[in-house]
DNA sequence: TTAATTTTGTACTGATCAGTATGTTATGTC
DNA sequence: GACATAACATACTGATCAGTACAAAATTAA
């Protein structure tokens, strides 16, 4: 190497995860990524490659954040009852004091991506299995420290868990009324008893 | 009027409806409209209006016809119960039986264009919202003619199905196993007792 | 048959798209 | 300080985008 770069890779990438994520695959253009990532054209194609490759970075760089946000929060309470509460509500209270709502990145993939991409389909599915994973094993934790006094199968009750996640963070997309989202966590809460 | 019409408005209608609904807004163009409606581009325009008019006549056709076919799925059926679990059941039996895989147009729509067009933020709401009534209706029949015998709020246990069934319709998007959705069913529907 | 009117098909508009060729600038090696 | 090398900025490529101008074709009214 002779001439070092003048930019940050992480920070241009995390730049281009967050204009995708706003904005989508297709609604992103080239130009709009020059302008937020700070960097010219052939730059981006020489770091990252071609949209689509720099896309996927910025996915697996979301979901590896996504993934470790929700590992924190469900570990760093005392209950995992209360652990999950938050992690509904908190979710609410974020989408709700931003404009535009820019929801989870890796679901608007699965929506935009998935089915025309066996890669993203591939992907993104395994991020959802990793969350599913990470809850059963919390709720395997409050079901061994005697917090959950559940007779259901902790996966399947993970899994519900993942799949209310989704639906609640896509109906937030159209700013239902807060009644609307507050009432249905609390009915998925009552899964855990 | 002096010349007719050599298209039905309906049945172009009704191909703008299935293109939108398979690759969005932004990936559908002019010309893959023109060649699915089988009709010329200023016919388009001057019996629709712009792509995005033409694409919220798409979306309020498909609201109408998927409203009417879940209503029909609740009514034609003894038990309330029965109709929610084949509701769910036909979902994905009709997702892993398609690729791609479509999904729900207005959920689509809420991911692409409801965070950045206020238009069709109000246009998915009020579908959901729509979904809820028709769902709590359906449930209070059933409290009502004593099949359901729940302590919970009908109103909330509807909403609560809305959001599972948005959950699911994303997360199939992403072809996981079956089992992994057969299980978030049935722990879905225990909600209903 | 003629005139009026609307739809149709073709071909065009300027703008924007993703991606790249090219020459200049900056750095490390010798 | 000369040379090799890689990143830089500019400007370009052909393709495609949404939308439209325009003239030919088709129909009804007179």
């Amino acid at each position: 190497m002779v001439r070092p770069r003048e930019f940050d890779e992480e920070q241009a990438l995390d730049a281009a995860m967050r204009l995708f994520w706003e904005k989508g695959y297709e609604a992103t253009s080239l130009s709009d990524l020059t302008s937020r990532m700070g960097i010219q054209r052939p730059s981006i194609y020489s770091a990252f490659g071609d949209k689509k490759e720099l896309f996927e970075s910025a996915l697996r760089k979301y979901t590896k954040m996504h993934a470790s946000q929700i590992r924190n929060k469900l570990q760093h309470n005392e209950s995992v009852k209360e652990a999950f509460r938050s992690l509904f509500t908190g979710l609410v209270n974020d989408e709700y004091n931003q404009s535009p709502n820019k929801g989870c990145f890796c679901i608007n993939t699965m929506v935009e991506l998935a089915p025309h991409d066996e890669k993203f389909e591939i992907l993104t599915r395994e991020h959802q299995m990793y969350l599913s994973a990470i809850f059963q094993e919390a709720l395997e934790r409050a079901i061994h420290s005697g917090e959950l006094t559940t007779n259901m199968n902790p996966k399947a009750l993970a899994q519900t868990l993942v799949v209310s996640l989704i639906g609640l963070t896509v109906l937030l997309k159209s700013r239902p009324n807060r009644s609307f989202v507050d009432h249905s966590i609390e009915t998925i809460l009552t899964l855990l008893k």
